[in-house]
This record gives C-alpha cells, structure tokens and sequence, in this order.
DNA sequence: CTTCTTTATGAAAATGAGTCTCATTTCTGA
DNA sequence: TCAGAAATGAGACTCATTTTCATAAAGAAG
C-alpha cells in the first residue's frame, strides 16, 4: 500500500530466471510478482497465504522453492525475522542493499543502511582467508514504540 | 579435544545467574559445564543429546530453558547456523566478541573480530530511533578448503 | 499442430527444531 | 523443619520448512 509494485525489479527477476535455463510457470512468476508488491521483507508463509487464494491457487511447495531459487540467483535477499521464521525480500539489481533492526517486542523492521559499515564489512572480508560472497547485519532491540 | 573447558566462563555464568535471582538447580548447571566445554556454536539439540545420558538425564525443555536465560544475560551468543537452526556459543566476560563466517557448503564456521566492525554498528546504533541491544553479524561464502 | 521429454506444480504427508504442559522434585528463606 | 516458589523432565504439541509423488504445463522435435 505504502508502495507501489516494483515492476523493474519482476522484470529483471523474470529475466534472470529465464536467463538462468528455468521454464516459465505461473507459480513462481506468482511469487516473483508478490515480491515486487512488497518492499520490506515478508515470510514465506505471508506469501503462500497471499497466493493461496489465486486462481489457478500456488502451493506451499512453490512458494518456497521459488524463493530458494531466488534467493541462489542473488535476486531476493533471506534473513532471519523472528526465532525460526525467515522473510525475503527483493535485491535491488543496482547492488544498493540494506539491513534491518528488528524491534525484539513488537517484531518490526526498520532497514537501514550505513556506507562505513559496508565498507568495514569489505575491507575485512577482502582480507580473510574466507571467499566471502553475502553477509547479514542484523540489529535487535526495542523499536521507538516499544522502548517507551 | 582443542579446547579445555573454560572454567572461568562457567564460573562467571553460575554467579550471573545467581545474582539474576536464578535459584541452583542441576539442569542448568549442566548446561553451562556442557557449554564451557565447546570453544564454538553448539545447537541446543547436540547439548540435548550430550546431556541426555547423564545421571540424572537433563530434559530437553531444561536444555531449551537454560540457553534461553543464558543469552537474556548477555552470557551466550545465539546465531542462525543453517537454515533453522540455532547455534549457542559463550560469550566472554571482558566483553570481547566476535562474529562467524559460515560456509555455505560445509558449514564450517571461521570466527573473526574486528573493531572497524564493531566502531561502524556503535555509531549507527548510537543515532538510530531504536535502542539497539544486540547486534549480529554473519558473512556467507565458501571457506578455504571448498573454494578451490 | 502433435508428440515427446523435461520441468513445474500442488496436495498432503513427513520432518525437525523449538515450545508447552503438568505432575513431580528441589531450593531457600522463614 | 516447612511452606511456597522455582526448577525439572517426559512427552505431547506447534509450526516453519521439506519431501513425495502424481499430474499438468512448457519447450523441443518432428
């Protein structure tokens, strides 16, 4: 509601998929469209409930196998949002990315984004005997409404 | 095996959890001897299993319960080690820490610290609307050994 | 456009980590 | 020593995620 369908994003996600050898199919072009409706992170389960209900309806099955070749192809991001629940959410082809404070009460996200914290993030990564590919930042505590 | 047991730790824990207004019970104890005797992540279900066989056996809600109290106090860390499962680790008194790279292929775990790091996310937190507890930090990729 | 082969899909069952319940035992302060 | 509070463990339960498997849709080949 807040925004608007990020229709560049399912376009680029469509293509990269197809790009990447995979058929097209109604169920997870469902889920890519999904996502790009939703601009912070949602749980796979928010997801399925959301397709269920479409005709033709998408399966469980779908929706997290969508999101797991999403998630390879780089074009969703995965992160943990609450004790054993994870949210995805889009990645935006320019490589902006950010991260999250998530509030321990309530359970609501607030991104956030940090240019020396990425930078820290890169100069250690590239002097590690690690091949660092992604990393997670993610904040805990109480959100604004909820330190009160 | 690498690792002598960290008696100080456990030391350290038992008295925060006393003066936390922990009554003693054996359970929890256990769990603190078993946790100051692995040096990295242990999931709650291998202390489980540990701890299982001895006499008296410790239940799996104990395991569950202790760790839970445990990371309230700030005395362990939790972390997302695979796809849903946590890991548990000690969290030194002086107030070190550090953070781990995970392999995605093997999920061997390398820990590093780094002060830039930790300077970036102080500040950041420090003028975020959100009071900011905790903090974690997880880089993916491929280790030494499955990157060639 | 029909056939063939592969991939995608969805319903339901299975898995597995983590949580809850509750009867029982253990602590601790009085 | 006693009563009340806290801790414990066995097992049932929840719920996110994965697997299975039979069926449907896609793309290639003819």
């Amino acid at each position: 509601m807040a925004t608007k369908t990020d229709k560049a994003w399912a376009e680029h996600a469509l293509a990269a998929l197809a790009e990447a050898g995979f058929k097209r199919g109604g169920a997870r072009t469902a889920v890519v469209e999904a996502l790009a409706g939703h601009s912070c992170a949602v749980t796979a389960l928010d997801l399925d409930e959301e397709l269920r209900r479409r005709r033709p309806a998408v399966g469980r099955a779908s929706v997290y196998r969508a999101l797991e070749q999403l998630e390879q192809l780089g074009l969703v991001q995965r992160l943990e949002v609450t004790r054993g629940t994870a949210g995805y959410e889009r990645v935006e082809p320019d490589g902006e990315h950010h991260h999250h404070a998530i509030c321990r009460d309530c359970g609501r996200m607030v991104p956030f984004e940090d240019s020396s914290l990425e930078r820290a993030i890169a100069e250690l990564s590239a002097e590690m005997s690690f091949e660092v590919t992604d990393h997670d930042v993610v904040l805990r505590g109480l959100c604004e409404r909820c330190a009160n």
